[in-house]
This record gives structure tokens, sequence and C-alpha cells, in this order.
DNA sequence: AATGTAACTTAACACTGTTAAGTATATGAC
DNA sequence: GTCATATACTTAACAGTGTTAAGTTACATT
């Protein structure tokens, strides 16, 4: 069946093509200005064949996040081991949030800002499924972790957690759509941030 | 001069009649599926007649939420005023702001989510002289009478205040794009988020 | 060599925002 | 009252969009 392999991994190869270049252009140039036209031109097909490989634009916009968002995962689990106490770990964790969406605006925009390009027909492709609640399940644990520890206050997980996430998706999702807006010091605001949610969580 | 006048009323009406069809598509829609020919239709007129009152689309858009955002302002001096100490007037506007947005999500989305349709050409109608950084301004104020009271840690204003919009913005933002996500209760998570700050903003 | 199927393309539909050119209509001057 | 002018609005069109139905080509299996 070597015959039929090589084929499989063709069509692999095309797909991975066009999230390559579906990748550059979103980046590039934002959603909105991508065409399905030039995705295709860009990589010398016709723009139908991309409907082979994905469902429709939106598919293709959740398969690049999808990609790009399993190494917020990995570094947020990275970056929470460079802490030794409870709180360390989870101080780290949110550092490492931040940093991820100030890295990748674009990715973080299309996850976590704006995830309502609404995909139509019934499959809410929105954030369930998707590597970003990872992230957010990590920071979970860690807060079940300080309350363990007893170093914050013991209260509800969920609400400690969605607190902090509130925290740290404000700073980072302000930063990224009001670059206008005369902030402070980068580093200075998000460090600000994470570290008076914590205080105000301290038991 | 009682006839120029008269015309230019029937201007200003028409004008009016425009963004009044606009408000109500966008807001029962979404931006991204009103088109021009959508609202004219609703008011009996051509489409390219709405280009003699606004420049494009996003001039609609941001015309639109101009008109909206005035209320923010009010909403937070009148919130405020029912707090008797700094520190509840700061939480009250806090409040007040959240409440703002979760009421009128589609306008808070425009205006403080995704501010990015840019208008192509120069001018910049983002955030500057919108109504939105006049809240940030009384919330700023509210920060610095506490810091003047000794009731908070007296740090950069600026800094402060920009970690409390992050907060505010972080759960209202979450609560209008997320919400198939299991969120706890909103009236919950909302205070959580406010007093945790608060109280880690202490002295 | 014939058949069937998988991969890809062409052509088209029904939209979109926006502009250039055209048409009434009501106002002003003579 | 007639004529010119400016105002308000519309028609037609351009260049683009996402998406689908139908058609074509190339190749592996029989």
């Amino acid at each position: 069946m070597t015959i039929g392999e090589r084929r499989r991994k063709e069509k692999e190869d095309l797909r991975q093509e066009i999230l390559d270049a579906a990748r550059e252009l979103f980046l590039a140039d934002g959603y909105d200005n991508v065409s399905m036209r030039k995705v295709a031109k860009r990589i010398s097909y016709s723009p139908t064949t991309i409907y082979l490989y994905f469902k429709d634009k939106t598919d293709l916009l959740h398969q690049v996040c999808e990609e790009a968002f399993r190494k917020l995962g990995e570094e947020i689990v990275r970056s929470q081991s460079l802490g030794d106490t409870p709180i360390e770990v989870l101080r780290q964790g949110m550092f490492a949030y931040v940093a991820f969406g100030l890295i990748n605006p674009r990715h973080y925009e299309v996850v976590f800002i704006s995830p309502n390009r609404g995909s139509s027909d019934g499959t809410d492709h929105s954030f369930d499924e998707s590597m970003g609640k990872r992230a957010f399940e990590l920071l979970s644990a860690s807060v079940a972790s300080c309350m363990d520890a007893g170093v914050i206050k013991r209260t509800d997980v969920a609400t400690v957690s969605q607190t902090l996430w509130a925290g740290i998706h404000g700073v980072t999702s302000l930063l990224i759509t009001h670059d206008g807006f005369p902030f402070v010091d980068r580093e200075t605001l998000v460090a600000s941030v994470v570290d008076t949610m914590i205080e105000g969580l301290r038991s």
C-alpha cells in the first residue's frame, strides 16, 4: 500500500501548504483583508481547491489558530516550572499567558478577542474544544493548589480562576487593540495587573 | 431665512433617520451582517444616498457609537455619586462601567473590543476623541482621590488606573464575547474582579 | 484497453462597499 | 412667467467577496 500512502502524504502536504499560506496572510494583513482567492493565488491553486481541504474560510482560520495555540499550553507549563512556591507558579503562568498574547497578537485576537466569526451552521468552533480552554484549565489547577497551600483565601476555585483570567485577558487585549492609547510601560502594567490581583486574593 | 432653515432641518432629519436605522440593524445583526443596501432599504432610500450623509460604512458605525457612549460618561458620574467614601465612589464607577458594557454589548464591542475598523484614510477615529476616553478619565480622577485620602497605596495614578481598567474591561469583554463559556454567576464574577483589585491596592 | 474515482478547475450566483454619471425638483434671478 | 442653477436623490456600474455545481483531467484497478 505504498502508493496509497504517498497519495495521502501528498494530500496532507497540500493541506499544510494551504495552512501555511493562510497563516502568513492572516498575520500580515488580518483576517478580513485576506480573500480565499489571495490564499489560492499564493499557492498557485484554484480558489475552490481550498474547499476540498477546509469547510470554509472560518474553518481555515480556526485551524490556523489551533495550530498556534498548541504552543500557549506548552509555554504556560514551561513557565510555571520556573516557580518554586504555589503562588510563584501561578504568577509565572499568568505572565506566560500575557506574553503569548503580546507575541502572537493576531492569533490572540482571533481566539480570545473576537471569536464570533460564527460558523453559521451549528458547529460552535469557538472555544470549548480549543487549545484556549486548556490554558484556562492550567490556570485553574494552579489556583486550586494555592488554595490547598493556604496562601490565598479559600473560596470558589472557578470564581477566582475566572477573576484572574479577566485580569490577564484585560491587559493583553487592551494592549493589543488600543495601541494608540498612552499606556504606561508594558512590563510595568502587566506586572501591576498580575500582582494587584494576587495581592487581592492573599489570605 | 425660514425656508433655508426648513431645508436644513429636513436634511438633519434624514441624517438622524439613517443613524436610527443603522443603529437598530447593527445592534440586531452585528456590523458585518449589515450592508449599506439593507440600511437603505429600511428607510426606503437608495444606498448611495447614505454616502451624502456619511463618509463610508465605518463612519456610520462610529457615529452610532459616539451617540451611545455619551451615556457611559453620564452613568458613571451618576453611579459614582452613590458612593460616600472615595473607595466606594471608585467601586460604583467600576460597576457602572461593566454594567454599561453588559447592557450595550454591541456598542461596547465596537468601541472597546474591536476598534480596528481602520478608517483607511488618516483619520484615526478609534478612541482618543471618543467618549470612551472620557470614561477612563473619570476612573482616573477617582483613583487619584483615593490616593489623596490614603486608602490605597500611593503609587503612579496612571499605572493604577490602567490596571483597574484592564480588570473591568477583562470581565466585560469576556462575558460579552465568550457567552458559550461556563462562567460563574455574572454578578458574582464582576464583584469578584472589582473587589479583588481594590483589595490588592489597599494600603 | 476500459472503467471508475480522486483531484482539481471553470463558470457562475448572489452578494459586498463604493463611485461616476444621470435625473428630477425646487429655488433664485430676470 | 421663464430660465438657469444648485440641491437631492437614483441608476448603473466596477471590482471585489465567499461559495457551489458542473465539468475536466489524470491515474490506479480491473
